[in-house]
RNA sequence: GCGCCCGUAGCUCAGUCGGAUAGAGCACCAGAUUCCUAAUCUGGGGGCCACAGGUUCAAAUCCUGUCGGGCGCACCA
C-alpha cells in the first residue's frame, strides 16, 4: 500500500478511532478512570437498519468501570460523538446502546475510498507484519490428490491469502511425509510397476501395494532411465532410490494438482530431511533435559478391548499428559525409529524458529492427535523463551453427492474421485466457493449435480454473476458515452446507500474473518453483496428511473455507474481472497 | 468406555471477542411478469436455537450434565 493510500480511512476504521478518542476525552475530563482497558467495546453495524448505521456498546462495558449508570455515561458520550459533520444523530437506546446516524455524504465518500483504494480496499494492518505459518495439504506422497484432501486446501489457502491480506506475512507450508513406511510401500509398487515397464508380467498387484495407473508410468520412466540393473538386486539395494524417485514423481503430481486449484505453497518440507539433520534428536535432548520426556511403558489402549499382539514395551514417552492430553506418547518406535509425532514434534519447532505463530489444518480424521501436537508445541515454547500461538484448524468430511445419491468410494481399489476429475467435471472456482460456504468444522455434502447450476440457488454463481452484470452495464454505458465519475455523486439517494452501506462492510468482515481465522464468511459476505446488487437492479425492472443507465441524463448514469464500478471492485477483491475467478461474462 | 467436532424453519445452512424483535436460500402458499435490465420478481406463513441446569444488565453464543449424529482411539500416517 503506498503512503498516499495508507492516509485514506476507510468509514468503520475511522468510527472505531473517533469512538477511542471520545472516550480517551472522556478520560482527561475524568468522567472516565485513567487508562480504562477498553478491549469490549464494538462499534458495528446495529442487526437492526432503524437503530442507525453504526451502533456502540462502550456505555455498557465502562458503565462499572466508571460508576456510572450506562445511559447517563451513554449520553455523555453520544453528545462528543454527535458533534462529529459526519454524525447526523447520536441516540442513546435501550440499556445503554449509542445509535449513530451518519450523514449521507459519510458514505458516499466511502466510494471514493473504494476507487482510490482499488484492489487494496479493505487491506488491513491489523496482522502488524507478523509471520503466521499456515500448513496445509501435507497429503502422503503416495498418488494423486483425492477429495479427502480437497476442502483442507481449499480452506488453507483461502485462510493464507486472508491472513496476508489482513497484515500478517505469510508461509504457505506443505509438509511432505516421505520418510515412513508407506513411502517403502510406495517404492516397492514402483519397483513392481518397473518390473512391468521392463517386460516381466506382474499378474494382479499384491494386497498392501498400490495398485493406482498413476505408478506405471513412473516405472516406464525408471526401467528407461535405469535399465534392468535392478531387476535381480535385492530390495536393500534399490528400496532407497526407489523410493526417492516416486516421491519426487508423486509430488510432481500433487503439484499439479494443486496448481489445477490454484494452490501454491511456498515450503515443502521434507520429513526425511528434517530426519536427516537430526532435528528429532535435538528436540529429544532439550525434552529429556526438562524432565518433559522419559522412558515409560505405553498403557493398553482403554475401553476397548486390547489387541491380540499386544505387550507392554519400554519406549521413550513425552509427557503430553502435562498440558492436557489423555496419555503420554511415544516419541520413538521399539526399533528405535521416530514415530510420526515424534518427527512432527520436531517439525513444529523448526516452524516455529522462522515464524510467530502457526496454524495447522488437518482433516478431522486427525483430531485425535491435536491433543498431543498442541501438548509439544506448547512445551516446545517454554524452549523458546515466549509462547508459540498455536491453532489446529480441523477440517470435516465431505460426503460426495450425485444428484442427492451418496457417491461410492474405495480408496483401496484406487476407485475414488481425485482432484483433477472433480475440477475437470465442475471447474476450479465452483470447487473453491462452495467449499467455502460452509464452515470448515461442519460435515458438508457436495452434490456434482446441484454445484453447476447456473440458477440464483446457486451462490458461486450468483456472485460470479453480479460481478459479470456490472461489467456488462459498464460496457453498455460506455457505447453509449456514460462513464463512471464520481463528480456528482451527491445524486445518489437512498437505494444506492444502502448498496453503499453493503459495500463499505468489506474491510471490518476482513478483520474478523481474519482474527477468526474463517475465510467462510468472506463468502457469505459475497453472497449477500451481490444480493444486495441484483435487489438494486431489478428496482429498474419496474422503473426505468432506477436504472444505471438512463442515456438522458448523464451526470446520475455516471454516478450509478461509479457506484457499480466500486461495487465491482469490492465483489472482486473478495473474490480474489477466495481464489476464485471475477468473470466479466457468463 | 474415552477424546474431538456438530445439533438453529420441512430441507441446506449463516449468525460478529455474549447485545436490541433469531436470519438467508430452497420447498410451500398467494400474487406479478411475454413492453422492459428475466440465468425471473414481490409478498406471506413457518422456530421450545436438541434437552435440563448454571454464569450476568443481557445467552443460539460461555460453563456443567443428558440425548442424538460424525470422526478418531496401541509403536500406523
Amino acid at each position: 500500500m503506498s503512503k498516499q493510500q495508507s492516509e485514506i480511512r476507510t468509514l468503520h476504521a475511522a468510527f472505531a478511532e473517533k469512538v477511542d478518542a471520545v472516550l480517551a476525552a472522556l478520560e482527561m475530563e475524568g468522567f472516565l478512570p485513567a487508562e480504562c482497558p477498553r478491549a469490549g467495546v464494538t462499534v458495528e453495524p446495529p442487526r437492526e437498519a432503524s437503530h442507525g448505521d453504526l451502533a456502540t456498546n462502550a456505555a455498557m462495558v465502562l458503565a462499572k468501570q466508571a460508576r456510572a449508570n450506562p445511559r447517563d455515561l451513554a449520553a455523555r458520550i453520544a453528545e462528543k460523538l454527535a458533534q462529529d459533520p459526519d454524525v447526523e444523530a447520536a441516540e442513546i437506546a435501550g440499556p445503554g446502546f449509542i445509535n449513530l446516524h451518519l450523514s449521507d455524504t459519510a458514505w458516499r465518500a466511502e466510494l471514493a475510498a473504494i476507487a482510490a483504494l482499488g484492489d487494496d480496499y479493505g487491506r488491513s494492518p491489523l496482522g502488524a507484519s507478523t509471520t503466521v505459518n499456515v500448513e496445509y495439504v501435507s497429503a502422503n506422497p503416495t498418488g494423486p490428490m483425492h477429495m479427502g484432501h480437497c476442502r483442507g486446501a481449499v480452506v488453507g489457502d483461502a485462510l493464507a491469502a486472508l491472513l496476508e491480506f489482513a497484515g500478517h506475512r505469510v508461509i504457505r507450508e506443505y509438509y511432505v511425509n516421505d520418510a515412513g513406511s508407506q513411502v517403502d510401500t510406495l517404492a516397492r509398487s514402483a519397483y513392481l510397476r518397473y518390473r512391468e515397464a521392463s517386460g516381466e508380467d506382474i499378474g494382479a498387484i499384491p494386497e498392501g501395494l498400490y495398485p493406482g495407473d498413476y505408478l506405471i508410468v513412473v516405472g516406464q520412466r525408471l526401467a528407461k532411465e535405469l535399465g534392468a540393473r535392478f531387476m535381480s538386486e535385492p530390495e536393500a539395494e534399490w528400496l532407497p532410490i526407489f523410493r526417492a524417485e516416486a516421491v519426487t514423481a508423486m509430488m510432481d503430481l500433487i503439484r499439479d494438482d494443486l496448481a489445477l486449484l490454484g494452490i501454491h505453497h511456498d515450503v515443502f518440507s521434507s520429513e526425511a530431511a528434517l530426519q536427516l539433520a537430526k532435528k528429532p534428536e535435538a528436540a529429544e535432548a532439550w525434552l529429556r533435559k526438562h524432565d518433559l520426556v522419559y522412558d515409560g511403558v505405553l498403557e493398553a489402549p482403554k475401553g476397548k478391548a486390547p489387541p491380540e499382539d499386544w505387550e507392554p514395551v519400554e519406549l521413550p514417552l513425552f509427557r503430553s499428559t502435562r498440558f492436557g492430553d489423555d496419555q503420554d506418547r511415544p516419541i520413538r518406535k521399539s526399533d528405535g525409529k521416530w514415530t510420526y509425532f515424534g518427527a512432527d514434534l520436531a517439525y513444529h519447532m523448526q516452524k516455529a524458529e522462522q515464524a510467530d505463530a502457526l496454524i495447522d489444518i488437518w482433516g478431522a480424521d486427525h483430531s485425535g492427535t491435536v491433543k498431543r501436537i498442541k501438548a509439544a508445541v506448547a512445551a516446545l515454547s517454554q524452549g523458546q523463551g515466549k509462547p508459540i500461538p498455536f491453532d489446529v484448524k480441523l477440517v470435516q468430511m465431505v460426503q460426495l453427492m450425485r444428484g442427492g445419491e451418496p457417491l461410492k468410494m474405495s480408496k483401496r481399489s484406487g476407485n475414488f474421485v481425485t482432484i483433477a476429475e472433480m475440477v475437470e467435471e465442475v471447474g476450479k472456482d465452483v470447487v473453491r466457493f462452495t467449499m467455502l460456504t460452509r464452515k470448515p468444522e461442519a460435515q458438508m455434502e457436495f452434490d456434482f449435480a446441484k454445484v453447476v447450476e447456473a440458477s440464483k440457488d446457486n451462490p458461486v454463481f450468483y456472485v460470479q454473476y453480479a460481478h459479470a452484470r456490472i461489467h456488462s452495464t459498464l460496457r453498455k454505458g460506455a457505447i453509449e458515452g456514460l462513464v463512471p465519475s464520481a463528480d456528482h455523486i451527491d445524486l445518489l439517494g437512498a437505494e444506492e446507500l444502502d448498496l453503499i452501506k453493503q459495500a463499505a462492510q468489506f474491510p471490518r468482515i476482513v478483520e474478523a474473518a481474519a482474527q477468526a481465522r474463517e475465510p467462510h464468511r468472506l463468502a457469505f459476505y459475497l453472497y449477500e453483496l451481490a444480493g444486495a446488487l441484483h435487489a438494486y437492479w431489478n428496482l429498474g425492472n419496474d422503473s426505468p428511473g432506477k436504472r444505471f443507465i438512463i442515456a438522458q441524463e448523464s451526470d446520475l448514469s455516471g454516478a450509478r455507474l461509479f457506484l457499480a464500478d466500486q461495487i465491482g471492485q469490492v465483489i472482486r477483491n473478495g473474490l480474489a481472497l477466495l481464489g476464485v475467478e471475477a468473470v466479466e461474462e457468463m
